[in-house]
RNA sequence: CGGAGCGUAGCUUAGCCUGGUAAAGCGCCUGCUUCGGGAGCAGGAGACCGGAGGUUCGAAUCCUCUCGCUCCGACCA
């Protein structure tokens, strides 16, 4: 990485003002031959941010406020992860953040992967725009209603379709361009008679959205199946078995939709599947989202599985089914032509004819998901993270704070497996052993070294995994090596 | 939106029924002793009792209104 791409030219970098706009540096540094064109684009590594427990903001309770009800609400109050600011709406604190930003980044990755492309629309749109498909009326109360000063009708949006099929409208003329498949992770909201459940069911929530475009019925059957495969694997990745099932279209309309549901008791819908679903495994491979995905559909939506408003009792024998409750992570839906027509979103096909383009949307509840996750993953002393979601990946606790060896230990571990790239939350603080620990379950960190007195005198350091509670009492290389070889990575 | 509850210190609560000017535990700050699963002792800070009006000599307490939050139902990613 060139810190100073203008080193060496000074011609150059002496016209250099602060002022200077990013395609000034841009001309300025192609103009010097001698930097690598990879520096320019270098992005920073997000996710290398070690810490110590001393400079950040981690403010954990003992207690349960009393608004929450199930653990997922109750485990992200309690490890300091949100704040409620008002009823569904709340503030996103450091380590809450961080775990967002991961699940974001995780659906980001098979987004792309099968061939989506990110944009960012706003949060505020114009009634206008929403008067042209005729749901302005439609929507009701969810809907909140802003006014500008000009007296304008704006609302917050619960939702894009009409924003993005009017760009598609505006943009796209020809078969040529589809088929596309455009989306976005942005902030919603919808004024929810009744929030509850913490981040599950709240006001303001944050969506991926994609929209598909086709030419015809057939090509966004296709454009469904890759969505559909997608979800599988983002799923599978966030360490969570998402059931699609046969789901309702809701008011949004259309005819083919799948929801995918996480088993859980405090899920808020009622579902059914047959009993092998269980056993099923979720899907890991990597996948050729250029192939031909109907068999990988066909193998997830072989075995029964509906929601509550689609299931049919006569279609599966009840000693095959497990009736469950279960927490909507996911939606897709075709919809054909439902809002290009009404938004004028045409294109020519091959015959030279004007024809509507075929759609869907396919939604991640990814601040949901965050909630998801914990009541998946959690036992009586707090969160168990699945590695690819965990806000560190080690935890690192000094039992004796200010005890000479063991903060030297401590410390040297601590550089080691920061130089080594790994996310390391280190408990520096000057506090008893009994509240690191029991902070250190709760906020559920994949794996936990510990380093006390006892240990440091043997030459031992204690590795823990929160998921199993399996303890190895080793040496501090060992426990470095076993981490870097591959566990917490 | 129907039904039911609750607002007292940062958190969890007591006090309210039967009015007399606010209490405890945890957390926080200081000191000492401790130190391998949320310590002990001593001291300290912190609450116009959600807000407004009313009744009363006097209101956290009774009455009215209002705002906020929670739960059940209907609705929803």
């Amino acid at each position: 990485m060139t810190r100073q791409p203008w080193r060496g030219c000074a011609a150059i970098s002496a016209e250099r003002t602060p002022q200077a706009s990013r395609l000034q540096r841009f001309a300025q540094a192609v103009l010097c031959f001698r930097v690598p064109a990879r520096a320019l684009f270098a992005r920073p590594a997000v996710s290398r941010t070690p810490m110590r427990l001393t400079r950040y903001f981690l403010p954990t309770l003992k207690e349960t406020p009393q608004e929450a009800q199930i653990a997922s609400h109750r485990l992200m109050l309690r490890a300091g992860m949100i704040r409620q600011e008002s009823a569904g709406i709340y503030s996103w604190l450091p380590l809450g953040h961080r775990v967002l930003s991961r699940i974001e980044q995780v659906v980001r990755e098979e987004q792309n992967a099968s061939g989506a492309i990110e944009v960012l629309m706003p949060t505020i749109q114009s009634a206008e725009l929403w008067r042209r498909s005729g749901r302005y009326d439609d929507y009701g109360k969810e809907m909140l209603r802003i006014i500008d000063r000009h007296e304008r009708e704006m609302l917050y949006g619960p939702t894009n379709e009409e924003m993005i099929t009017d760009i598609v409208r505006q943009f796209v003329k020809s078969y040529r361009t589809l088929p596309l498949n455009l989306y976005h992770i942005q902030w919603k909201f919808r004024d929810e008679v009744r929030p509850r459940f913490g981040v599950m069911r709240g006001r303001e929530f944050l969506m991926k959205d994609a929209y598909s475009f086709d030419l015809d019925a057939a090509a966004a059957r296709t454009a469904y199946n890759k969505m559909f495969v997608a979800y599988l694997r983002t799923f599978a990745r966030l360490g969570l078995k998402a059931i699609p099932m046969r789901a309702d279209t809701g008011p949004i309309g259309g005819d083919l939709s799948h929801e995918f549901i996480v088993l859980a008791d405090t899920g808020e819908s009622g579902v059914f599947c047959d009993k092998r679903w269980l056993e099923m495994d979720v899907l890991e491979e990597a996948v050729d989202f250029d192939s031909d995905l109907a068999p990988l559909v066909k193998k997830y939506t072989d075995l029964y599985a509906a929601t509550e408003e689609k299931h049919d009792p006569d279609a599966i024998p009840a000693d095959q089914l497990v009736a469950a409750r279960g927490i909507e992570v996911g939606h897709i839906f075709y919809f054909g032509t439902k809002y290009s027509k009404p938004l004028g979103a045409m294109v020519t096909n091959q015959e030279g004819q004007l024809v509507p383009v075929e759609m869907g949307s396919y939604g991640i509840g990814v601040s949901r998901l965050v909630g998801a996750i914990i009541e998946a993953s959690h036992d009586d002393a707090g969160i168990v993270w699945p590695d690819p979601v965990a806000p560190f990946h080690v935890g690192l606790a000094n039992l004796r704070q200010g005890d000479e060896a063991c903060d030297a230990a401590a410390d040297g571990i601590y550089q080691q497996l920061t130089d080594a790239g790994l996310d390391v939350l280190y408990d520096d603080r000057d506090a008893r052993a009994g509240e690191k620990l029991a902070d250190l379950d709760l906020i559920g960190l994949p794996w936990q070294i510990q380093i006390g007195p006892r240990g440091v005198k043997a030459g031992t350091v204690e590795l823990k995994r929160r998921r199993t509670g399996e303890k190895q009492e080793i040496s501090a290389e060992a426990a470095v090596n076993a981490l870097l070889s591959g566990g917490a990575t």
